[in-house]
DNA sequence: ACATACATGTAATGCGTTACATGATTAC
DNA sequence: GTAATCATGTAACGCATTACATGTATGT
């Protein structure tokens, strides 16, 4: 259960409430994983109850805010969940899906797609971008929090692993992104052969340039 | 729901049975959505309910074979479902989420995660390689069986997007795997830091070599 | 005879989304 | 006073996984 996981990797750097993990999910961590409130609270609940996590209970006259701290049955669930092979499942992409039938849509509809595409994955690659330099100035305040906690000659494998997980987030992001202008210049070609009352094969050559073998097969049927 | 939208793409291309429809999404298909038998089925009935698709019952002998195909009212769905706009939900990926979390793991976990991701993505990249050779020559049956169907002036919008679609896959992967080939390194850079009993500065420079500003933020605690 | 592929379902369980529901504190 | 933020939950529904369940046709 990979919620778990991330909510005990964050309650390990830290103790905090279900409301600071949502906040956190939302804002910094979301780039691995998200979850809303109404599956954190439950979730929290039932580590409690099964001894991974304990509360201890704020008050602020009324309210009540239960701060959650990770026990040594929580530790050794984190480490051996974390360790476990990582089970690749089937791909599940709409966006993908979506681009695999673009021969239904107009070209307008296709470009929007794709345009909506570079647009998310570039708001994406900034914000991951801005926690990355977070992190190597120092500035990251769950990190530091982290690395008070820590040996500090664990301190370097700490922020290389963070780095590399940021990082891989924006390399993914960034491919996104190569992809969507790769989509947006194929239906710019694809226009183009659609104003001019070209030959099949003249237009399939310019849809796609850079790939002949497309063009030929294209032109085949 | 883009379970529909990809068993409905998938018959309009050709109509068939929802056995045929589980091993394309196993096989060719599933780079872009996967699903169990278990939702396959009850996903067409469903759908041939509400009039969007229809089963001719073949029989060979006692065997019954549903073979659907695609009514207008299922291509108006299709066609309004890809128009739609991608709602991107919240990332959810349990190999970078466990990335994040490697200052838990010794230094082998790490590297046993980071290569069974390598080899789990340099395997899709050899299959969807492939197939878009075969697209690109002309020896994919699904891609005949549609262009046949098709006029003939859409035949190369169709191959544009569908060689678009598997690219964008490939993209992806070889970002996965240019990740994990970085994780690699650092997991080595990690090592060496490991096995020499030098300083932390000097250790945290090693580990991330390239990104001087990394080593700063490490050596400050 | 036996294995493999063909062929179609249901059921239980778990994970995820959206909506519903409530109330206290704080800053303006 | 009122809006934003803090704070914690439940409920209904839908989507996904795994296991259960059954039987036929075909090739060796």
């Amino acid at each position: 259960m990979s919620l778990r996981g991330a909510l005990l990797g964050l309650l390990s750097a830290e103790p905090m409430s279900g409301y600071d993990l949502n906040r956190i999910l939302d804002e910094t961590f979301g780039y691995v994983w998200t979850a809303p409130h109404s599956q954190i609270y439950p979730a929290l609940r039932q580590m409690e109850r099964e001894g991974l996590i304990q509360a201890d209970v704020q008050r602020t006259g009324e309210r009540e805010r239960r701060v959650y701290r990770v026990l040594d049955a929580g530790f050794d669930y984190l480490r051996k969940w974390a360790a476990e092979p990582v089970v690749y499942s089937g791909e599940r992409d709409s966006a993908h899906l979506k681009a695999s039938m673009m021969h239904l849509l107009s070209l307008d509809e296709c470009e929007a797609l794709f345009r909506a595409h570079l647009s998310y994955f570039r708001q994406r690659v900034v914000i991951w971008e801005t926690r990355i330099e977070a992190i190597e100035s120092g500035r990251s305040t769950i990190l530091r929090a982290r690395l008070k906690t820590m040996d500090p000659k664990d301190h370097t494998k700490l922020i290389a692993f963070k780095l590399c997980s940021y990082e891989g987030s924006v390399m993914r992001a960034k491919a996104e992104i190569e992809w969507a202008e790769r989509g947006l210049s194929t239906v710019a070609s694809l226009r183009s052969t659609e104003a001019s009352t070209e030959l099949d094969i003249a237009g399939s050559r310019a849809a796609r340039a850079g790939r002949p073998r497309a063009a030929t097969a294209a032109s085949k049927h």
